[in-house]
DNA sequence: GGGCTTCTTGCGACTCATTTGCAAAAAGCC
DNA sequence: GGCTTTTTGCAAATGAGTCGCAAGAAGCCC
């Protein structure tokens, strides 16, 4: 079985981004905020990034074109962003928080290279887990708002 | 639909544990590791507890029985009791490890309550994650080691 | 019980991600 | 340009988790 199943979608690494650094600013324009260097840094950091990327990454990655940035910055910029949606955090279990950008039509899940520490994206279908998720909200009285489903194990390139 | 659907079973409140403390002790002496009295208080406590635990908690807790305890001896004893496959770690996502008691024959998820922290168990069918697993490993090349399942939302003392 | 060996523990210092308070700097707007 | 409000830098603190090492206890044999 060489070809995708249906209920499993390969997310090729050429994929088109669907949301491009200019759209996300103007977005934060027109809502008001401001459009710093630094901000503008970050996005771009953000959209490039072929992986989640963490707050010390970034930091490095965004000193290079600001060297005085601080990592006070980094963190309450990140936070910003994930506020408006721009973001989402992920965890792969290593001690420290990753982000990565939020494409709100397309919820995916990862696979961590528990070796390399690589991360690729892995779209699920999503139908099994909103079953789930109403079957736990009848049978625990919980109101599920979201979830976290992240597999690890070995990458090819490791195995 | 009030009884528990097929597919996902409810843990009851008071569900009968299948491993004692002095079971755990045995099997440990079993197998030539000595039984200091931290390593037992540690052992209780986690039999005892109603809800993962983190390293700073049972660090308070211990302390009750033996105030000389140091946080060094509590995260070593964690190391050492989740490679003898006494406790599994659990991340809620909000910044540190906790730790319950792993059952062999029985894998679960939680139900996280964003509002009061609160952890649930569910058991969630598992043939399905298996299904998944079995098409990541044929689709990307990646064998699935284990995986992490937790949702959050709202308990019903919350809402 | 005494002594021995090896496993555990306490201590102190350290790393490193993340947070906080505050004053200075920059963005957007008139 | 000047004003207001948002952002930023800095320095210091917090808090989880780790490390090296010497002292303390378990189990064991006599």
């Amino acid at each position: 079985m060489k070809t995708p199943s249906k209920t499993l979608i390969v997310l090729p690494d050429d994929a088109p981004e669907n949301s491009s650094a200019e759209q996300l600013v103007d977005a934060l324009r027109t809502k008001g905020f401001r459009i710093t260097k630094i901000r503008q840094a970050m996005i771009e950091a953000l959209v490039n990034a072929s992986q989640p990327v963490s707050a010390p990454q970034l930091l490095e990655q965004v000193s290079q074109i600001h060297p005085s940035v601080n990592k006070t910055t980094i963190y309450r910029e990140l936070d910003f962003l994930a506020d408006n949606k721009i973001l989402s955090e992920i965890d792969i279990l290593d001690g420290m928080k990753r982000y990565e950008l939020l494409h709100p039509d397309h919820h995916h899940h990862h696979l961590v290279c528990t070796s390399c520490k690589d991360i690729q994206c892995v779209e699920v279908p999503h139908h099994d887990l909103h079953a789930l998720e109403g079957k736990i909200q009848q049978t625990h009285d919980f109101t599920v708002q979201s979830h976290v489903l992240e597999f690890f194990g070995i990458c090819r390139k490791c195995s």
